[in-house]
RNA sequence: GGGCCUAUAGCUCAGUAGGUUAGAGCGCACCCCUGAUAAGGGUGAGGUGGUUGGUUCGAUUCCAACUAGGCCCA
């Protein structure tokens, strides 16, 4: 029986357990970072040395629900930047935020009310909205906290305190003062029944019959169409006859080919496409009398079939050959198409309907009849006037209130709009575009698109939850009071007891002895409408950049969503121009959306969504930082059972490796063995420093999964299979305090430290973790030590590719050893001798190298030969290594037998002795 | 229906400013080790580069259409 040398070995040892154990080490360890307020600590030192300022203004979540995986990947990535342009050296103070108005709440509120919803005083209503967006932020901070996000959680900004909603008013006002705003109609979703206004989330689709009648128009000018000695139409189909006598104009599509064709009443003139289906409607001679493009028919004037109007012809894009005629009745009041239209050419929003859905008294025929069962008299006077080309019945998909499951109705209201057009908002806001860098690129081509084309932004919702359009209008004549004073005493209100002083107020409190500039009254009233919520969020720049000196405006950076060039990124740029005259932001970040395996988006109804809170539950918060960092955000980004299980496989080589360095420094005595180093330690040096200089790179350029594949490759390749396996020998048997061991350490401390920093912004759970285990530091959080910075010194290309061409021969060594392996002719590597045919060239080259060359391969001998027939520059041969097994560093030695420790070869002998 | 975006091995990503056999790691298969051990090492097999056209002497790389998917609108 052999002697055991075991217990002269320095086998690694460390506490740094393999098993990660994160659900239940990450609570711990947030502990630890909240008891000790390291994040407050770090942002106050680096304000202090005032190296610099990195400010990542956060986007607020709507404070309902709980969080998904795209909070949740969203928030990690502001993360990892707040995290790494910390640790440079950069304040970076993240102030997370919720946006608390709107709808959804309001819905979620109503729907707990149930029947008392009809009476509740607002303000009432309005606390149990409060209540409930408070009840969300607090899950949701803590569900943000637990995936190890750092920033002032304590002191959020809140689009709902006082201090916010003051802010949201100022700016208003500020839009004001500045003449951006205006009243306009524009048509709404509306409930007849309920007499309500309702927005998109209130209307439910359900399937209704309808009329659905072809009505002529009358063409008074001809001059345009070779036909003039008959009566020539236009002719429009319609499901809602009711919004005929709101119609002003008649549609045409500029590219289309329209066609006179005889009828037993006439002319008519349909897009050629549509001939086919109507010859089974209207009796028509099939061959047209003449054809005319669309943009020809521009401008001409038809008569209204039963009121005493001309209706316009104009050109639209939207206009379809499909169901209909290919012309389209238009009626600004009563539709979103008709209303962009009827903006562009300049035409009235005309809505003849009044709230409870009643045709108003300048209605010919029709005054006070409701607009549903007025479509049979119009029919039949439509039937009396000949102008009914057909009359039949269509069921499809209508629009109907969600509460009393009604059919609604669109119709044109008084709104609050912000101008695009005054002092040339979008001009300005297109030129703030450019400004601003864009990652992705096509992000800049996206907004700037969407605000060149975008209507005025429409402010107001008829609602209770939301901050009060603070204004105050001329009972008489409808003015608006703009008056510096007043909008200042208003905003201090508004600070003091939140914007709920608005419903309270006496507005002769506030307008004493106050008379309407423009026509002397005396009587004024409140406007209740409430603003868009996007507004809210738009000001958050003012609220909270503006808010604090140390802070800067404009930000650094906003990163959200794709979504948001529609959403945040331009309510915030327009709120800013407004106010500010620039852009809120340097550079705008957007990720794509979570996805699954597939490439399918997550939604209850697939079954395919994934929650952070189960991620973290079973692998940890951790495994989801990775994956955030795995991923190319700027695609969408896809997450599986699969991709968890890859990635929580690669956490754990990472993992090892981290635990293996350091469990190689157990007895490390933190001297300086720089000047020892053997030349493959310098190469992992090198090698180091180009991780290094590719992870810094990949940080600053927002390129996360750079950061973990390099890492990751970095771990596998060049350490595992490679330096660490080479090491091993020299760690293990080699004399503790031998230079060539110390030397080792030394790279591996560097190895160890640099790596664990280079990981933190991402693992940062684990790196804490393993910051603990690391001797010789003196921060007592990873965060609070500098990020590495690359050692020039240590790199060497030509290093590089000499030990590219090492590596190059090992590899076919390995080849070699294979084949024996599987020939059952060796096992371990150490059992073989390997002879190297070589040429001269090759030889040369080597023999700097040759008593490295069994420690680099992992054999027990090497010997070179040199032979000039060779057909490549080298052939390697197995042999069975000479000699005996030592049993203490298991290499084989012709020696080991012939000392007197008789199981040793020379080198471990020496060891011993001393 | 419109605007923008994406499509490279089972997975996550590289790459080619158009030019010989398209790379990496993981996973998989097989083998070794048992002194990183619910670890470690080695070798190997995997790709019609979404589809179809076009430009070109030559396209994965440029263009177009289509398909699938995503975001935003209608």
């Amino acid at each position: 029986m052999p002697k055991d040398y075991k217990d002269t070995l320095n086998l690694p040892q460390t506490d740094f357990a393999m098993k990660a154990n994160l659900a239940e080490k990450e609570p711990q360890l947030l502990k630890f970072w909240q008891d000790n307020k390291i994040y407050e600590e770090l942002q106050e030192k680096n304000l202090r040395e005032g190296k610099g300022k990195f400010i990542l203004h956060d986007g607020p979540p709507y404070a309902n629900g709980h969080i998904h995986i795209g909070h949740a990947l969203n928030k990690i990535l502001k993360d990892i930047i707040v995290k790494y342009h910390s640790m440079n050296g950069n304040y970076s103070p993240f102030i997370p935020g919720w946006d608390c108005h709107g709808l959804p709440i309001e819905l979620q509120v109503d729907k707990s009310l149930g029947k008392e919803k009809e009476s509740i005083d607002i303000l009432r209503k309005r606390q149990l909205c409060r209540d409930y967006a408070e009840k969300f932020i607090n899950i949701q901070r803590e569900e943000f906290i637990r995936l190890g996000v750092f920033g002032y959680w304590d002191t959020p900004y809140i689009t709902m305190s006082n201090e916010y909603e003051a802010t949201i008013v100022r700016e208003f006002l500020t839009f004001v003062k500045k003449g951006y705003v205006y009243r306009g109609k524009k048509p709404v979703y509306w409930c007849p029944s309920c007499v309500t206004a309702l927005a998109d989330a209130e209307v439910e689709y359900a399937e209704k019959e309808s009329p659905s009648i072809f009505v002529a128009f009358e063409i008074i000018d001809k001059d345009k169409i070779p036909i003039k000695d008959a009566p020539v139409y236009m002719v429009i189909w319609t499901t809602t006859p009711w919004t005929l006598p709101a119609n002003l104009a008649l549609a045409v599509h500029p590219e289309f080919t329209y066609v006179g064709l005889k009828s037993s009443k006439g002319i008519i003139i349909i897009v050629k496409e549509a001939v086919k289906n109507i010859k089974d409607k209207i009796e028509i001679e099939e061959t047209p009398i003449f054809e005319i493009k669309g943009a020809h028919l521009e401008g001409i004037r038809a008569q209204h079939p039963f009121i005493d109007r001309v209706s316009r012809v104009v050109t639209a894009d939207f206009v379809e050959t499909g169901e209909g005629s290919g012309i389209v009745h238009i009626a600004p009041g009563h539709g979103m198409e008709d209303y962009e239209v009827g903006l562009k050419k300049g035409f009235e929003i005309y809505a003849p309907v009044d709230e409870k859905g009643r045709f108003t008294k300048e209605v010919p025929y029709f005054a006070g009849q409701n607009i549903f069962s007025a479509n049979k008299e119009i029919i039949s006077l439509l039937n009396e006037k000949g102008l009914l080309l057909w009359e039949g019945k269509i069921t499809h998909s209508y629009p109907h209130c969600w509460r009393c499951k009604k059919p609604i109705i669109f119709r044109a209201t008084t709104q609050w709009f912000i101008s695009m057009s005054h002092d040339n908002l979008r001009g300005r806001a297109l030129e703030e575009i450019d400004k601003v860098r864009w990652i992705p690129s096509w992000g800049r081509d996206r907004i700037y698109s969407m605000v060149e084309r975008r209507p005025d932004w429409c402010l107001s919702r008829q609602r209770s939850w939301g901050v009060p359009i603070t204004l105050f209008l001329c009972q008489n004549c409808e003015h608006i009071i703009v008056d510096e004073e007043l909008f200042e005493k208003i905003i201090s209100l508004v600070e003091k007891e939140g914007s709920d002083v608005w419903f309270k107020i006496n507005i002769h409190d506030l307008l004493t002895d106050f008379s309407c500039p423009k026509c002397g009254s005396k009587e004024f009233r409140k406007e209740m409408d409430i603003l868009d919520v996007w507004f809210d969020s738009g000001v958050s720049h003012a609220a909270v950049l503006d808010r604090d000196p140390k802070m800067s405006w404009p930000a650094d950076m906003y990163l959200e969503g794709s979504d948001q060039h529609r959403g945040w990124f331009q309510s915030s740029l327009i709120a800013s121009i407004g106010s500010k005259e620039k852009a809120p932001y340097r550079i705008v970040l957007t990720h794509g959306f979570t996805v699954d395996g597939q490439g399918r988006k997550m939604s209850k109804s697939l079954g395919n969504v994934i929650s952070p809170q189960e991620i973290i539950k079973i692998n940890g918060a951790d495994i989801v930082r990775l994956w955030v960092s795995a991923e190319d955000y700027r695609d969408d980004i896809k997450l599986s059972k699969e991709i968890l299980s890859r990635l929580t496989e690669a956490y754990r080589k990472i993992r090892n490796t981290l635990r293996y360095l350091l469990g190689n420094l157990y007895d490390y005595d933190g001297g300086d063995y720089s000047s020892q180093l053997l030349e493959i330690d310098k190469w992992a040096m090198h090698r180091l420093q180009k991780l290094i200089r590719r992870v810094k790179r990949a940080y600053e350029e927002f390129e996360f999964h750079q950061v973990f594949h390099a890492v990751y490759n970095f771990c596998v390749t060049d350490m595992s299979a490679f330096y660490l396996d080479i090491l091993k020998d020299r760690l293990y048997t080699f004399k503790r305090e031998s230079p060539e061991r110390r030397a080792a350490q030394w790279v591996l401390y560097k190895i160890a430290n640099s790596l664990i920093k280079l990981m933190a912004p991402i693992i940062s759970f684990t790196a804490e973790e393993a910051w603990r285990h690391l001797p010789f530091t003196k921060e007592k959080s990873v965060f609070l030590s500098a990020f590495p910075q690359i050692e020039e010194k240590y790199i060497d290309e030509e290093l590089e590719n000499r030990w590219n061409k090492l590596i190059e021969i090992r590899d076919e060594v390995n080849k070699a050893l294979e084949i024996k392996r599987q020939e059952k002719f060796i096992g371990n590597s150490l059992e073989a001798k390997i002879i190297l045919y070589v040429n001269k060239t090759v030889k040369e080259f080597l023999m700097g190298y040759s008593d490295f060359l069994p420690t680099l391969f992992i054999v027990s001998q090497v010997e070179l030969k040199e032979e000039e027939k060779l057909e490549a520059d080298f052939k390697v041969s197995v042999q069975k290594a000479e000699g005996e097994k030592c049993q203490r560093c298991w290499n084989y030695s012709p020696m080991v037998g012939k000392l007197p420790e008789r199981d040793l070869c020379p080198r471990c002998y020496h060891v011993i002795e001393s």
